[in-house]
DNA sequence: GCTTTAAACTAGGGGCATTAGGTTGTCAAT
DNA sequence: ATTGACAACCTAATGCCCCTAGTTTAAAGC
């Protein structure tokens, strides 16, 4: 019996392997048990069970794309760096659609778990900070902030579900949609200005 | 042995409604057949299997959803259809969580099923019918679609996941975003208005 | 009533999640 | 080097779930 070295680390990772290729929904201890040559039961021994590895999974996840997107957005500002959070983002979620895919679900993560995981926290700060440009105060921020989160992850989940059509490639309505949400952020309608038409 | 009466829609309307109550991946053929007091194989006879199941759930839906919009829109143009749209998306989310995630979830569906259900392709026309009085011509058009598609699923879906923190209500948010994405469409940026900040 | 059809059943194989309890590497201290 | 202790990993077993094959039986048409 050779001793695979397992941790919770490890496991976590081949699990996040398996999320992209197959799908997040389809990771199951077995499969995991599987990859790592080790029965399912001692992968008990570092994950508490499926739903805490979900967790880890979406935490992992979360991490990665915070940092993809600090990465992109160092020391632009404006459009450029509008830009370069929305093709970060999406980009991680075209790279690793499982491990994206359980960003999203809603799953109860262990409170210890979720202390020292930087992601969330930073991943805010970073929105806040690219918005700076535009010149916005709160209560508007907060709703900008929401909106292009809204707007970023819906493309993105549409996209993976087929939801566009072939007619025009997703990369140019894409494009033209950050167009207009720079233009939307450049002219915020900030109090009563929604004329009915 | 009391005939339940079974037919394929039968199955898919109980399906529909665990789906709502317990979360679409939860829905399993033993659920649903405890639920109309059958055995599991009984189901088999009009549901060739879980993941046909799955399918029209997500057919159902999405008839279902378009009908709502269509109901809602009748009748308005112009800032008040596409508030009315926007509502009208939003409510049948929050009202059935479960079918809504089905039309979410890349599932392949038998071409026949797809055959007879009118509903993706009338919430097309719909949506087009909305953006019909902000005199928007292709490809514009379509982009504008997209990112409107976009934004609704992913403000809902966010909303879904916990995404929102607790400081604003999303009711707030999304009565601003609305006014925003009507503003971005009066003023769509057309050609080249992009100006690098 | 009798036949036909299909609705529903029983039986069973195989996969997965999880728990309990047993072995056996490995590392530190003697 | 030997010994313990601690994990790491295993075997065994339960229960739920998907699905297929073959069988019984209610209901509809003659």
């Amino acid at each position: 019996m050779v001793r695979a070295g397992l941790t919770a680390e490890r496991v976590t990772a081949v699990a996040a392997e398996l999320a992209d290729e197959v799908g997040f929904d389809r990771v199951t201890m077995s499969q995991v048990a599987r990859r790592l040559g080790v029965k399912d039961a001692s992968l008990y021994a570092h994950v508490r069970n499926l739903n805490d590895l979900r967790g880890r999974i979406a935490l992992l996840a979360a991490d990665e794309k915070t940092i993809r997107i600090a990465e992109a957005t160092a020391g632009r500002s404006g459009k450029d760096a509008l830009v370069a959070y929305a093709n970060a983002w999406r980009a991680y979620a075209h790279e690793h659609p499982g491990r994206y895919a359980a960003t999203q679900t809603p799953i109860e993560i262990a409170p210890e778990l979720a202390a020292d995981a930087p992601g969330p926290r930073r991943a805010v700060g970073l929105t806040y900070g690219v918005l700076r440009g535009y010149g916005l105060a709160e209560p508007d921020l907060t709703d900008a902030v929401r909106l292009l989160r809204s707007t970023f992850h819906g493309f993105v989940a549409l996209e993976a579900a087929g939801g566009f059509a072939h007619a025009r490639t997703p990369q140019e309505t894409w494009i033209r949609a950050l167009d207009a949400l720079h233009s939307l952020l450049e002219n915020w309608p900030s109090a009563r200005e929604g004329a009915p038409s």
